[in-house]
Formats: C-alpha cells, structure tokens, sequence
DNA sequence: AAAAAAAAATGACATAGATCAGTTTTTGAC
DNA sequence: GTCAAAAACTGATCTATGTCATTTTTTTTT
C-alpha cells in the first residue's frame, strides 16, 4: 500500500480525524475545551520552523505546503490536505520547536491542540499513541519516496509524478484547475519553473497531456506513469 | 538541539536502549525471552525493502546502512550505529513491511524482537509508546537534514558534510582511518565516486584535510562547516 | 477598460556533475 | 612474494538542468 521507490510521491490519502475516536468521552471533551480555531488566508505562515510549537495542528478546511527553508529555495517536504494532522514530529522531550513550516495554498482553516495536553493523551492512552505512531509512520513512508523522487528521478520523471499526484489524489479526476502556480510545482518537483513549463509542454506535444492556462487534462496516465518509474 | 536545515546530516547520537527501562519487569521478560540474537557479517543484509517485516531490529554491535532501493543506484537514508533501533516505522495498521533496506557496513550484531509483541507492549504500555514517538521524530528530524542536504546542497556541501560527520559522530576524532569505501561515500553524499574523490583532493590541495588511502585527519573544520552550510 | 503587475513562455547560454575510458595503486588469495 | 581482482585516481567529454534576458499572456488594480 504505502509506496516507497519508484511510485508517486504526493500526499497521504487517510485522514487523521480518526484518530480521534480512539479517546474516552472525557479526554474527546479535554480537547474540544482547549481547541482554538483559527483561519488563515492563501499564502499565510502556519508555524515556523524554528519556533517554539506550542500546538499540534489539524486542517479542518484547506490546502498547505510543509516545507523546510533554504537559502535560495525552500524544499517542500510534503502537501498536507484537510483532516490531517500537522506538526506530530514537534512533539519531542527536548524543546518543541517546529522542525518545518507551514503555510497555505489557499484559505484554511485549523483546529490548535496544546502540544502538552497532546502528550498528556498520549501518555494516558496508549491505544491513542498506538494510532499516533500509525500516522507517523505512514508519514514517514511518504517523505522517503519524495526523498527517493527528488535524488533519483530526473525532470521528466519529477513532472510525470507530480501530475499523477494532482490528478490521483488531489483532484481526483483526470481534468482539473489546478489551484498552484507554476513556480509552485516548480517548488514542489525541486525544478526551476523553466523547466517545468518545457517539460509541461513536451508532454503537451507528445499528447500525454493537455494544457491551456491552468486547466490540465491527463490524456496518457500509462505512459505518464511508465516516465514517473524512472525517466 | 536537533539540527533540520543548514547543518550536518549524519546520525542521531542518542541511543534507543534507554526506551527498554520504562517497560516494567514483566515486560522486559517478555521481551528478553522473545528476543534472538542474530550475528551478520560484513556486507549482509538483515532486511529487505517489501519484505515481511516479522521483527523489529535492535543493533547491538556493528555499523549498518538504511537505504532505498533503487535502479540504478540505491538512495542511503542514514547511517545506524550500535544500540539503535532499526524497522520501526514498519509498524503501521496495514501489513507490516520493510519500507527500507538494511545492510551490515561491518561485522553486527543484532536482537529481533517480535513486532507483534512489539505493538503489544506499545499498546499496554503508554510510556513506552510515548518514548517510542520521540525516537521516530528524532529520526524523522534526521532524515530531513539529509533530505534537504542532498536535494539543496551542491557536491562540495555534501561531502564536507559527511566528512564532518564521520569525525564528530562516528569516530568522535579529527583523524581516523576509514572504514568504507569511495563508492561507499557516493552513495552517502549522492554523488558519482568520481565527483567525491576529485573533491576530496580538492580538499586536501586547499589543506582543509589530509588524506593517504583511508587515512583522514579533518585540519580546518571551521572552514569545512562553512562549505557544508551552502556550498 | 486601461494600466500595472505578475505569471507564463521561449531562446541562448553556462555549468555542475555524470559518464566513459583509461592508468595506477591497493588488497587479497594462493 | 606473485598474481589477480578490486578500488582509487585522472583526464576528456557529454548532458541535463539552471540561469539570464526577453516577450507574451494573464491577472489585478484603479
């Protein structure tokens, strides 16, 4: 199930919601009382990498990059989708400190859980940490095969696989608006946005795809995923 | 304390033992009569990429390498001394497989330890789940490191970073005769053997290093960290 | 609706690092 | 200690992709 070589390397599908209704009535009512609610515009930051992450996160409503800053560029570890949880690996003994930012693609909305009551429910409730680990590690299994995509794949490959990914997971249909542009994919598949759009439009030509603007259609999915294995 | 973007990508020097402690006495039988021991010789692999993850591995002595597989090259995820504990993230709901590779760099020693006994203890036992989510996060953080390292820093970032690394973490000196190969420090650093040995020549010219076969003796580390910044 | 700003597209060029084809050195076996 | 095999090294290319400079298109603002 979970795809670590060759396959595509977007975004988990199963939400974290679930997770939830492994707590008793009282820890479920704990929570509730201590949720913030708090929205945020397209583009806005989230949480900092490097600053103290008094809370855990979870999108109730939206799309988010989770990315690690660099220099010239950032490197955006994964697309985080609603009903997910976001920030787990803050969740440390030492300083909890965010070890990657977060900022949205569009308007979201996000539930705050104090990062201490998180760990009180999970050292009270281990079939709730059980579940915790599940998420982190399905997780972990998802920024390997980005890590295997970036270093192993070239551009072709790279853009094959994001495409798949937008239309497989995040649209889930074969044409679709995509909503980021294309300095965004360019972020996304670790590429210049020039290459992007050269790779964008030999597939264009090659008839994989079509493309007008920033409407996409997936004509070819076998060939585009034969190019994601390792073109 | 744990170091995501800019610095040094090597591996965790905390150890796992100390997440036994917390089971109670029961436990701990539970888990020393449960255990084998299993020796490796150089160069073997104690687990394979999507096969059945039966144990969860606990390294007692040795040097081993966590990697994906790939076509043409394998992409090494990190470098796992003695006392560490290896396949966890190969517990997840669904079936338990190997999401990496692990093989011996040298002569090892290891504990299987059930993984359904494994999940077991994690769900009776809170504590130690909560103990067990540090360690994967403290992982996690490493594995970005080298994930943005690899992805965003050039050939002569990467190797400065490895050769800081092998001197701070592995062998705890600025002069030590290396274990692995070239090809070996390509595959950590991502790069073709050529590329890391001009490199490394490169260094040694600018007298940042001295190298005689396998000899290494870092001589400017201060100048070392700044091309493993960004360069 | 016009003007300004941002994004997309295109072409020319530069370059980091891979690949290939060799030579030299080291290691290991008998 | 000799020979064979592997590893280390070197130099000459090659190529994928980034960078830069410019134009066209789209979006946003007024």
């Amino acid at each position: 199930m979970v795809n670590t070589s060759g396959g595509n390397s977007c975004f988990i599908e199963t939400t974290h919601n679930s997770c939830f209704d492994l707590l008793t009535e009282d820890e479920k009512q704990l929570v509730e009382s201590h949720r913030l609610v708090v929205n945020f515009k397209k583009g806005e930051i989230i949480g900092k990498q490097g600053s103290f992450a008094s809370h855990i996160i979870f999108l109730n409503e939206g799309l988010v990059k989770v990315y690690l800053e660099g220099k010239p560029k950032d490197l955006i570890l994964k697309i985080v989708p609603s009903n997910h949880l976001i920030g787990l690996p803050s969740i440390y003994d030492g300083n909890n400190r965010f070890i990657y930012s977060v900022a949205t693609y569009s308007d979201s909305s996000v539930s705050l859980i104090d990062i201490s009551l998180f760990k009180q429910l999970l050292g009270m409730n281990s079939q709730f940490a059980l579940k915790i680990i599940n998420i982190l590690n399905e997780d972990t299994a998802l920024i390997y095969g980005r890590f295997f995509c970036l270093t192993m794949k070239q551009s072709h490959g790279r853009v094959a696989d994001i495409l798949l990914c937008l239309a497989k997971r995040v649209y889930k249909k074969d044409n679709f608006n995509l909503a980021i542009s294309r300095s965004d994919m360019a972020d996304l598949t670790g590429l210049s946005s020039e290459s992007v759009i050269r790779i964008l439009k030999e597939f264009k030509d090659n008839g994989l795809i079509s493309v007008a603007g920033k409407d996409f259609t997936i004509l070819d999915t076998a060939r585009l995923e034969k190019i994601s294995q390792l073109g």
